[in-house]
DNA sequence: TTTAGCACTCCATTAGATCGAGTGCCAGAG
DNA sequence: CTCTGGCACTCGATCTAATGGAGTGCTAAA
């Protein structure tokens, strides 16, 4: 009985041959076909024992009695853990890649030119998550009154990147009040990460109210105590930071990435079911779901594949998604990736999402932050 | 023979009727069915014998020799220019549409929130174009110096909307050049709209270019007039006004269009084959073919309505589009509608599209516009 | 352990048969 | 002249049966 031994080299390779041969054709491959495919000199008989043995062992699958084999998730699966042999990018597209990212302009644009050349280059979707915000510095604040005691906050991050706001204030503010927030805003978090930013401004605030009950409670050793740590809040600062706050409190933003070539998929035959399809797209411009499943690749670092149903979408059940985390300055910010039918030619887009990516954080590395 | 009399009453109603039944149920009528939904008492062989007549005319089309009758292009065009009964909008539909745009923040939402509307209400695709920048106010304008000669500017719009955009200079601006280039712009462009600004600004530089190839001709008496209209313009002027027209010269908005439930047409059998559909989501995420059909909807006001391959383009050749402009303060802005298939009904979605253009329009109206 | 042979299964394709919806046309009624 | 009933005909849709081929599983022998 071959059970003890039956993942050796001979059925690895046969594994092997056959998701290689299935990618290439997307039919069922037969013990005929397949055994003249593999370099081993053995007869179909021979081939079907194995293959049933890989059957046993969930890695392929018989879509009905006298069909060929077609490889399941697991067979995906352990096809690109261990048997796979990535083959290097093309020279063309690499050039392609690089002067596409090298010419962008600012971080929006790069991420834009990223997934599109991810979907043009791959024929499937390409995607791209945004920076997220614990990486991304401010570099500048700024406050406009609006009518309504509203005010819009805009704020320059070191990617060049301007984001908006705008917040509900308790009373109006006057041009030079707000002109001497930002001033002192800016003096004291330029250069820190919005995170941090965010992190800091809820602290001070909660030192103001400590500050204040103490003072209530007429404890006036307790109150210098407190005091002594830093310099005295004046009520301008505090009304920044109480503006800060708001402007700086999580908002999920709208945009958390950019989807490009989603069309690209309609060709797929194993997608070319509408119900499948719809719930694809539908999540698609749901976000919520791909944004979480992205959020899951960026913990790893590196390339990182959800084949079928591992990724635990429904929507997702017939397509894989190949991502890779990107860094600027060594530092995890976000993820692309390509997202394809299962049957996707995977020893070709995970070195192509891989350098993406690389390419990617390295034309958003701020090479060029020079301080305003 | 009946040809000379063909259009009259009868065979109107008939074909009225036919459309309808078609659009409620989405097989070709036969003349039986007919006879029974017309209130005409005709029997069917009267009724095939209209048909004939009305296929001649090229309004129905039968699929085949033993199916029923369909609407063609032309027979859609008569019935929606004047066979039509509108159905007034269900009250519900209005609450609805009336509360979401009324709670809008800015105009970018109100937009979103429009398009959404369409698009959940009619169970198709609903679009809202962008308001058109020759009737957006310019509030405020601001500098901000990055690295390598680059500037970014951010501009404030009567709608509450922030703009940005980098431009590139020939030289370095210190802060405080940037302040007063930009208070100079703000003191004389604010309130006006961007394509007004636009032109004054491309007018300032010609007049200085002018001003210069006089004075370079030593004609001091030239010179002296030309500098009498107008307060001699210093050099950080001309430097504020150049920015300025880098600023605001043409760029087509990314964005010129808010397109949702574009997955509800995924459900319409007559858009299940997936080359029509992949060619039809390919334009709307190239979407200039789109924005040029919205652009001819925005020169006639009201309802326009182009039916399958009316538009022109290949990839609507299936759909039909419903579209309204919309005003704030009695100039038309922009446009919005839905996208559906052909077989749509059109005495729902008409007055639909109407009022929700109507709404909008109110929602975008300046009543809150206290200047800055 | 491998292989050849054989019976068997199941899909895909084709062809034929049948049914029903609907038309076109004609001849007769009003 | 208009309308209607009747009839032959067409065509799609649905079902059945037949056929071929690809591929399997099992067994017995090398």
């Amino acid at each position: 009985m071959s059970n003890t031994q039956v993942l050796n080299g001979r059925s690895l390779q046969l594994l092997k041959t056959l998701i290689e041969r299935y990618i290439s054709d997307g039919q069922p491959v037969g013990s005929r076909a397949l055994a003249k495919d593999s370099d081993l000199n053995l007869s179909p008989a021979t081939i079907r024992n194995v293959m049933a043995d890989l059957e046993d062992l969930g890695l392929v699958h018989s879509p009905h009695t006298s069909a060929g084999r077609v490889p399941t998730v697991s067979g995906y699966r352990l096809f690109v853990d261990s048997l796979l042999t990535v083959k290097p990018l093309e020279s063309k597209d690499l050039t392609l890649l690089h002067q596409g990212l090298s010419l962008s302009e600012d971080a929006h644009d790069a991420i834009g030119v990223a997934s599109r050349l991810l979907s043009e280059l791959t024929q499937m979707a390409g995607v791209v998550t945004l920076p997220k915000r614990e990486l991304v510095c401010l570099r500048h604040i700024e406050f406009l009154s609006l009518s309504h005691n509203r005010v819009l906050v805009i704020f320059v991050t070191n990617e060049q990147e301007v984001h908006n706001k705008i917040i509900h204030t308790s009373r109006v503010f006057s041009a030079a009040e707000l002109q001497q927030a930002a001033n002192y805003l800016n003096s004291i978090y330029s250069g820190r990460s919005l995170d941090a930013v965010r992190k800091a401004v809820l602290k001070e605030l909660q030192d103001d109210q400590e500050r204040m009950t103490n003072l209530s409670a007429t404890d006036v050793h307790l109150a210098e105590k407190a005091r002594a740590g830093k310099p005295e809040m004046n009520k301008g600062m505090l009304d920044a930071v109480k503006m800060a706050q708001l402007a700086f409190q999580q908002d999920r933003e709208k945009d958390d990435y950019v989807l490009t070539g989603e069309t690209n998929l309609m060709g797929f035959s194993e997608l070319s079911n509408m119900e499948r399809l719809k719930s694809l797209f539908e999540a698609f411009s749901q976000k919520q779901g791909v944004i979480h499943l992205l959020d899951q690749c960026m913990k790893a670092d590196g390339v990182q594949i959800f084949i079928g149903e591992e990724s635990g979408y429904r929507a997702f059940d017939h397509c894989s998604l190949v991502t890779s985390s990107y860094s600027v300055s060594d530092e995890v910010v976000g993820v692309l990736g390509v997202i394809g039918p299962t049957r996707m030619a995977y020893e070709k887009i995970i070195p192509f999402v891989d350098v993406t990516a690389k390419l990617l954080g390295a034309a958003l590395n701020p090479k060029s932050t020079t301080p305003l």
